[in-house]
DNA sequence: AAATTCGCCAACCGCCTACGA
DNA sequence: TTCGTAGGCGGTTGGCGAATT
């Protein structure tokens, strides 16, 4: 049974708004902008309230700004895309005077494209070679050590929030003087590092990626910023990057990468970017509280001789402790090639 | 000048969650 | 605890004007 729209249900009326009809909403809504429902019977548009409200957080704020956006704005967009998702009101809240709507619209319309001109996907944030480079190689069995270095990784490091963002205002800018993904990508690193953002966004994106999401997308998604860093850090020619045989894992996951992305990666060799940026103190506070309550949870476990068999409660952290679990983690997995080596000579299909 | 295509963006749809009865 | 409703939010559609043929 598919639930009728609310125009239907409400007996109101569907389609654009009038001049009448937006000034009646806009002498109401400023006084009673919790009931939107009320606010349709009162203004007498006969809208339902979900389309007052619409109208009025998207068309008749005050603050709309209705100029194009800016460079600055579009690195912003883009950066918090790649960051987390098409989560368009939470990018929407930094940027003062658009709207999720806005900001939605514009992407569609205008960076998907920009992006594709340039090589990018749009959804991985990844250079389209890069892409088909993954789909290559999928199936294929990562080697033990380039395992390790995908252990190796700190997905709740700061840094790792911060190297997220591969561009700047000016190389997205300038990027028609080259139309070079890989130059582009190259050239990005290390300029967002002037940028602060404010806490509320930082303490957002940790929630969004450390709490709401399962562990693999949480990798997914933090990941591939570190990949484009990877892949320019790799490439300082116009050549393409050998990640893939730099031992590097493409970010094509089977089943096992999602338990291995359970174990708990120990710090990250990056560390003396942190500094670098004044937005990384409030990150790295929300972090901490972070990994404090990541740390109890361990030690709950130091008295459970199962945990490291029950995996029951990954827990994302990066302390001390987590460096020797790993640790075990590779040395038992390393007892069961030396007991079990055939599993090293060909690919293990599930 | 008419027809067609393209791009923008307001509005709608439907899923999900919070909240109150 | 359950259920119904309102609202938040991301995806999608469709109207309209501009550009092109």
């Amino acid at each position: 049974m598919v639930k009728p729209p609310c125009y239907e249900r409400m007996n109101v009326r569907k389609g654009n708004w009038n001049k009448d009809e937006d000034v009646k909403m806009i002498a109401y809504a400023p006084k009673q902008r919790t009931n939107w429902t009320d606010a349709s019977k009162k203004t007498g548009p006969r809208k339902c309230g979900k389309s007052c409200k619409h109208k009025c957080s998207n068309h008749l704020r005050p603050d709309k700004k209705h100029e194009n956006f800016t460079p600055q704005e579009e690195e912003l967009i883009i950066n918090l895309h790649a960051a987390i998702g098409s989560r368009w009101s939470i990018i929407a809240q930094q940027l003062p005077g658009r709207t999720d709507n806005d900001v939605k619209n514009y992407w569609n319309t205008k960076l998907k494209k920009k992006l594709s001109e340039m090589g990018i996907d749009h959804v991985t944030h990844k250079p389209f070679s890069q892409i088909i480079s993954d789909y290559s190689s999928i199936g294929a069995f990562p080697n033990p050590n380039a395992r390790v270095s995908y252990l190796n990784r700190d997905f709740t490091n700061p840094s790792f929030i911060q190297k997220q963002e591969p561009y700047s205002a000016a190389q997205f800018s300038n990027y028609t003087s080259t139309k070079s993904p890989e130059s582009f990508l190259t050239n990005s690193i290390g300029n967002y590092a002037n940028d602060t953002q404010p806490l509320d966004l930082l303490t957002q994106l940790q929630s969004i990626t450390l709490v709401k999401q399962p562990p693999n997308c949480l990798t997914n998604q933090i990941m591939q910023p570190e990949i484009c860093n990877e892949y320019a850090s790799s490439s300082s020619s116009s050549s393409p990057p050998e990640i893939l045989n730099e031992g590097w894992v493409p970010s094509s996951f089977g089943w096992r990468d999602f338990l291995l992305e359970d174990a708990i990666p120990p710090q990250t060799p990056v560390k003396e970017n942190l500094e670098e940026v004044p937005a990384q103190g409030l990150l790295r506070q929300v972090e901490n509280d972070m990994k404090q309550t990541d740390t109890e949870q361990l030690n709950e476990y130091d008295n459970d001789d199962d945990m490291l068999n029950s995996f029951k409660s990954p827990a994302p952290s990066s302390s001390a402790n987590n460096s020797s679990f790993v640790e075990a983690m590779l040395d038992e997995e390393h007892d069961m090639f030396l007991e079990f080596p055939s599993l090293l000579e060909e690919p293990f299909y599930y």
